[in-house]
DNA sequence: ACTCTCGGGACTTCCCGTTCAT
DNA sequence: ATGAACGGGAAGTCCCGAGAGT
């Protein structure tokens, strides 16, 4: 029944990225720490010998899922050649696909106004990863200074996050592919202006 | 005890106003129905003589406070002169004010993540209440035909909405109060450039 | 959702005889509130609005497997002829049925040992159902004075209460079969010559 | 640190003496690892050194506690001249003494409901236990033949034991005393007419 | 319209058997 | 052999949505 130290550590790993995936899924509340163990193969029984509380798992799976995203979003624009990293970040973004998983996709789309309410470790992971994202999109815009480079990034991330939003919360498919397109061309316009 | 139809009416239209701003202050599963009566100067027990759920109420919540924050928006871009009406509405939309208070702000940055896990009738309430919002920013923008009118509105609804997310999710006023001021130059870039 | 006053009667009459029979089964270590609700149909959040704790229950469903298990027997002794009453009753007790169907037999065989160390309101109600059972053993020795009748009924109960025991410890079906048919003999014995 | 052979079969010994202590008094169930250890001077780490699973020690310590009872019948029969031997064995089990200190007791009225739902080990370390005391029993019955004895000693011990269970069942020390006295009644009289 | 209550489900605490690490 | 710790599972408390009863 018991196991050893390293495989203790990959089980507390499992309920991390399972929390991670549940509650971009079904929203914060909306996940039970029963339904949360049962689906990383455990019983809750044994939660509170991993976390403190739901509210710390909270916010370790919300880091945990804001890294997982961005370490996609840089994969993607590091596959394409350096002057069109940010068209490629932003296909990848803007997406469908994106859209219609928020349970791998980003944490602030998915979670943002949950957490916002969220204990303070929640709101600091949040805020933790939502600058790397940032810093991230910063480094695409290698044609603007640092300062520059970085207010500009934060009008992208603030687009591509409401963006998302707007295209989950409209039904109708086809329409909100129109819109993720519709934004991706409004972020370029501006970046190119800078 | 009994009231008159009309104090009925009335009655109902509190719980809808209360609900809206409760909603948006502690999210929609924060709030219970005992709460919410309370702060309509009600009790519980009454609340299914006027909603056959709280999902009901949600919905009907969920598009008044879309509305109330779309008329607040209209009022601040309308006392403007016309060139500069856009201007208007983005200084009101994106300050620290509205960052501050949720409960009388936007629903889709306030309730967004959730909502988009609601029920049908809710997610309808949210999209026709975006659809709306979104024409209300088309409308500012004079210069343009309606067509490009409508893809920039987007564009600059989605950086608004994303803006005041990411802004409540920082902890720090002074850096978020930086943030949205870089988004409105971030806008207004893109939409000159239209 | 909530039911009327009728229906909860109802629902924890239905939780008393599940526990009843569960207990019977697998101990009453070896129910929990929420296997013994999910039995009932119900989840165990509600179990606490109907007893103030498992202990009571247990108490009450001690009481009412009791009652069960002597209704029959006395049902069984009342179909027969007068002076055939205790062989009926006897038939019925140390049966191969009644050995293979803890669950709705005697609590006294199937709770005896787990009884003892329960907690005092558990005891009472197993003292007052062996109490019981005696004085309708005692009601079919109709040949002997009060007095006698009862003291011999003790001797008879014991015996069937232990060999229910034996018969259920020994593996084999034949081997308890011919014991319980063995303590027929050995208690028809005895009440013979008393 | 490391204990000679004869020291480790002396601490195996010591466990299974207190394990069958302490599951009499206090259940199977009632009895954890850990004060079992205790009590018997050691920390529960090491027993798993001893024994594969707590039931592996269940079922030892059913027929170390059964032997150790029946032991003690014997010496008391044995004690007495040879006609009389039954008598004195009754009066040893069916005893006051025997009621208040199940720790020391037979293992069948201690334990046999929940040994009934046992592993299979623990129920054949039962039933051989069982046996053996039946024997012994019968060994007393010397003017029967043995067939009549075995069939005898069966309604005998089935007595006993049940009338151990009701003893402690009752609370009032009274009026158990008088249902010990009365079943030994009940048990001479069926034995004597066979 | 108000109060009380039913049933659902969440979180958390506690303890147990078992095993790792020392 | 010791002691810590992992994972399992039960008990119990709390709150919520919904509706019955007055």
């Amino acid at each position: 029944m018991r196991k050893s130290r390293a495989e203790a550590e990959a089980t507390r790993g499992r309920i991390v990225a399972t929390a991670a995936r549940l509650f971009r899924e079904k929203g914060i509340e909306g996940v039970g720490i029963a339904e949360l163990m049962q689906q990383a193969g455990l019983t809750h029984g044994g939660f509170y010998k991993h976390f403190a509380s739901k509210d710390a798992l909270v916010a370790e799976a919300c880091g945990h899922a804001l890294d997982e995203a961005r370490l996609g979003l840089a994969k993607a624009a590091g596959r394409a050649p350096p002057e069109k990293s940010l068209e490629a970040l932003l296909a990848n973004y803007l997406s469908p696909a994106h859209r219609d998983h928020p349970e791998q996709g980003c944490a602030i789309a998915a979670l943002g106004s949950e957490a916002t309410r969220g204990q303070t470790p929640t709101r600091q992971a949040m805020a933790t990863g939502t600058d790397k994202l940032i810093e991230l999109v910063a480094a695409q815009l290698k044609a603007l200074p640092p300062e520059k480079a970085r207010a500009a990034a934060q009008g992208i991330v603030a687009a591509m996050v409401g963006a998302l939003l707007l295209a989950r919360t409209t039904g109708d498919p086809t329409q909100s592919a129109a819109l993720l397109e519709d934004v991706r061309t409004f972020i370029l316009r501006s970046a190119n202006s800078a």
